[in-house]
DNA sequence: TGTACATCAGTGAACGCGCGTTCACTGATGTAC
DNA sequence: TGTACATCAGTGAACGCGCGTTCACTGATGTAC
């Protein structure tokens, strides 16, 4: 028996059993997310770093992904998973609609701060697709929409265009996350203190008390 | 003389005559603009691309730039002065404070959508430096602080920390720019009343009259 | 219980590519005499 | 006015690198007889 280290210290894995073949491929999504992590770099994810990171030699990952571009799919619907799961945990139900406002972008962007390469991989780089591409994140996004309807309907936002309302309720978590990622070093004030103004003002300015006009203009 | 045609049909530029060696630098710089523009990816600009692009070689760059990195650098720089203006132009003096937010809000995110990978450069990569690595956006983030300290002194925004309330409009505006770019295929809503529709709500909630309690609990 | 064989999880070497950068050089341009 | 020469704007070839991907293969594992 040989010892299974190469000769330059790399460890070499143990060959998975007959019929145990996706064992692999679930080391190398969890591979992409530790190199993710610790490099955050989302350019240094390649095909040879994950070998080298999994113990194996390059062409074993098409035995489980077509080519990169489905690995680094695989790995942004898991990661979408996650921050769905992150933001329905953020607001349990029953809670009053601002409290949920602010719950639920202050897990919006701590989801980005703590995995901002996963952020980036499924915000900041550009993705050709519509609705189809993300099906999870369609589904968060259209529980948001149906959140805001609600809150129409019962009278606590003012009425309008659910629709665009969530959309710019997205768009502003996404602001304060994707430029805390991009400049790091930017002089920011408390994160939860820019977390939490944001949604206020963006909570009072959709309450039906913040204006005589009632909703938006458009 | 011979036809400045090179064999593989691309042009060769004609030399530059002595001191006016300078004239180099701007073609190159022109030519990076040119090329995020057209190809819309800020990776296809590499200095073989750039030499192709203006009618040199390779090395012929360095001898205006350090290197890459420096290169991309200057081209932040005029983008940012170019932002700048655009923002100053947007609202001219004297105009009316929620007028400002919002013209100032559409020439930023048509900024963005209209130069997109300029845009990239600038916001969404990872840029570790802080105020000192960006003078020019510095000055303009400035502006802004003043701006809303302004309103505020005036009696129009509610008294609060001008800085984190600028910061938050500025994360608003960047959140709808840079999801734009990086999703265009998303079923958005009409650009305008999406920002409009920010701006209005923004300006609601920041507004004296908007709520009992005066201005952000922080 | 023993052996031939099909299957399956990988390997090893190589492909062509584009990249940033360096180095010794060339040849046109202007200047001094 | 003519010529030798320094200067300056570039060139041409090459470096080493890491990348995604392909291809023919190997060798351990389980199964059929």
């Amino acid at each position: 028996m040989i010892d299974p280290v190469a000769p330059d210290g790399s460890s070499r894995r143990q060959r998975a059993r007959r019929g145990e073949g996706d064992r692999l491929r679930e080391e190398i999504l969890a591979a992409a997310e530790d190199l993710l992590l610790e490099t955050g770099d989302a350019e240094k994810v390649s095909i040879r770093a994950l070998a080298d990171a999994v113990g194996v030699t390059p062409p074993s990952i098409y035995l489980h992904f077509a080519d990169k571009a489905a690995l680094l799919r695989t790995v942004c619907e898991n990661r979408f998973a996650e921050l769905e799961a992150a933001l329905v945990e953020a607001a349990p139900p029953g809670e009053a609609p601002l409290d949920v406002l602010r719950r639920k972008g202050r897990a919006y962007v701590r989801f980005g701060t703590e995995h901002p390469e996963h952020y980036r991989l499924l915000f900041m780089l550009r993705h050709e697709g519509g609705f189809e591409d993300f099906p999870v994140g369609a589904g968060a996004f259209l529980q948001l929409v149906q959140d805001v309807q609600h809150y129409m309907d019962a009278g606590v936002y003012a009425p309008g265009d659910a629709a665009l309302v969530a959309t710019s309720l997205w768009t502003t978590m996404h602001g304060i996350t994707s430029l805390l990622i991009s400049l790091p070093n930017f002089p920011w004030p408390d994160v939860d203190a820019l977390v939490d103004h944001t949604m206020d003002v963006q909570a009072r300015g959709l309450a039906v008390d913040s204006s005589g006009q009632g909703g938006d203009r458009s």
